[in-house]
DNA sequence: AATGAATGAGCATTCATTCAT
DNA sequence: GATGAATGAATGCTCATTCAT
């Protein structure tokens, strides 16, 4: 009744997104949803038969094109060159620029749906190109403490790339230079 | 049952740790505490007045030693030197073999609660402290770009210390040695 | 879509028989019979102002045939022998041929509606022809003990022939030699 | 609050005999049964873990103490004298008057819940006791059809009987003679 | 101090029915 | 006639918190 003209299941989807942004997708509700797109519970049901398809529908694309990331990350370069960061930096950056919303969701409100184990995934691919590529050496010997260590620098290299997409805006050169600037720096401490 | 003289309180508290280590502030409940102390719901109410003061009780202290953590890492050390490295890893070691479970559940438990920022107040800190001593300087020339990079590495650097924390179990040896290469490595980058 | 010619409220009621028969009254949904007869929701509300009509629509030929049914059965035996029990097996048969999805609607699928009380009603006539024609006489000696065995008997009666009609196809020989069968068996007992 | 001195789960029972009876399983709703037994909703479940377990809760006595009858049934009698008869009458009467309530509930409202098929059981169990006690033969020829006869004459043999029991009250004596008097109406059709 | 029954508001989901187009 | 979006009340269930005992 509220109708600005836009079309009712993209307001959903809008309020949705902030819904799960701010609470994740376990701690958000339904009727906040409803409450903050203007639409009843019920007709959001007309549109989506359940909490859980709501997500989906608004995370299977990245969902889908980050798996395509990560299958081409592997082949694109043999060295960590300039050059390879950044075109790294830009190809991250893309995809990011795409699906800002939706990735920042998949990466920090997540817990409890199908794709919880997003994060982690990409930080385990990160950790085995690390331990391929960069002879890490620790102090401490062990093998077992050396891979704890590369999962330690996987982990920090995704948080921060996310935190960089978290609060860069949408100018591309902008999160391009950040996005390489910050590769270049973690990375250094590699060799 | 299990423990029959040990006071009522440390009980609440022993099992409160656990259930907000493994379910988070939000998503854990008083019933689930209850049930695992050994105490009744009502009991517990009888010791703290909420959810949320119990939170508070376990927490405070870890919190208070964490905020004296920070004021005097600003102090001892004037340049990132290989000895200063290895005097921070065993300070923070120090802090986090004491108080490991509350640490974990402040960095990674605490959403919805009182202390759902202190993560992020730790990485501002970290962050003044690298904008000051590491002269970093990315492409953009922008300040507030340099600031962006600078809180992403700060964030890059301490998810990466807890998650070393969340998994090195209680071997201080093997902890101050993985915190010291993965600190050499992330800071080598700074220069 | 397929039966595209098929007039809309043929094709309403028939996915109505369908899904009544399935769920009953109570348990079946509107929503089912639009999406099964291929017509909208709305749509089927302006042929059939409630559930309850679209019900009552579908049945109420199927209750009037069987009223006249239960008004002939008086008349048209005296005593109950071979022949009277072959021509009500016949009789019984040609109308349950003919509503074969109405009756078994209306004996087993219409709680909660209108036509509830129906099955009961026909145990009652039947029970009434037994207690003038047949002299039981059970050991109680009682009236009303007589009366619930009447009672018993008849609905055991209808409660066989609608098993016996739902499981024996559509072959009219096959369900008349049944019902014959089905009757002698009982009847015989009452003498 | 509106505190009889009854104890709660007593009155919770109680409701949700009423409540089952009247409406089955699927049809009856945890709020009405609060409402009728003046316990809030919630409270409910600190009693019972959900509306299954009630269900459950309230019958598993009944399904046990049947099953156990099932199983004797089988030994006890080898032709269907009418000794045999008494005893067997005596034997169901038993039962019934002990679980009156909770085995009509298990007859005609059970759909929907574990105990659904409860009756089918019954009714195939006495099906087979039909077919290879008493050499039924009907005119149809055929072993299929043949089969179809015993099934509905159990199915009536067994309708009857919940009727007897739904209707004839809490007088045992009562209640044995008529189902003595009924089973002997329905067997003696058998030879 | 200790109990655990009780409350009440919240959750996701369903469905007969209405109505603007 | 036809559409299907929209409504609103109902469903089973959970949980922090309160309180009489």
């Amino acid at each position: 009744m509220q109708t600005r003209k836009e079309p009712v299941k993209n307001r959903i989807v809008k309020a949705a997104l902030e819904e799960f942004l701010l609470a994740g997708y376990a701690n958000s509700s339904m009727r906040n949803i409803a409450t903050q797109s203007g639409i009843t519970v019920g007709n959001i049901y007309s549109y989506f038969s359940s909490k859980e398809e709501l997500f989906d529908y608004i995370l299977s694309d990245t969902v889908d094109e980050l798996n395509k990331l990560f299958a081409m990350k592997v082949e694109y370069s043999e060295s960590l060159s300039t050059e390879s960061l950044t075109s790294m930096a830009r190809l991250v950056s893309d995809v990011f620029l795409k699906y800002r919303i939706q990735f920042l969701i998949l990466m920090d409100g997540s817990a409890g749906s199908k794709y919880q184990d997003l994060k982690s995934t990409m930080i385990k691919q990160a950790c085995e190109r690390i331990l391929s590529d960069a002879k890490l050496q620790g102090n401490s010997g062990t093998a077992q403490a050396d891979h704890l260590l590369a999962e330690s620098l996987s982990l920090a290299l995704i948080e921060g790339m996310i935190h960089i997409f978290k609060h860069s805006g949408r100018n591309r050169k902008r999160l391009e230079a950040l996005v390489g600037d910050f590769l270049a720096v973690i990375i250094k401490g590699f060799y």
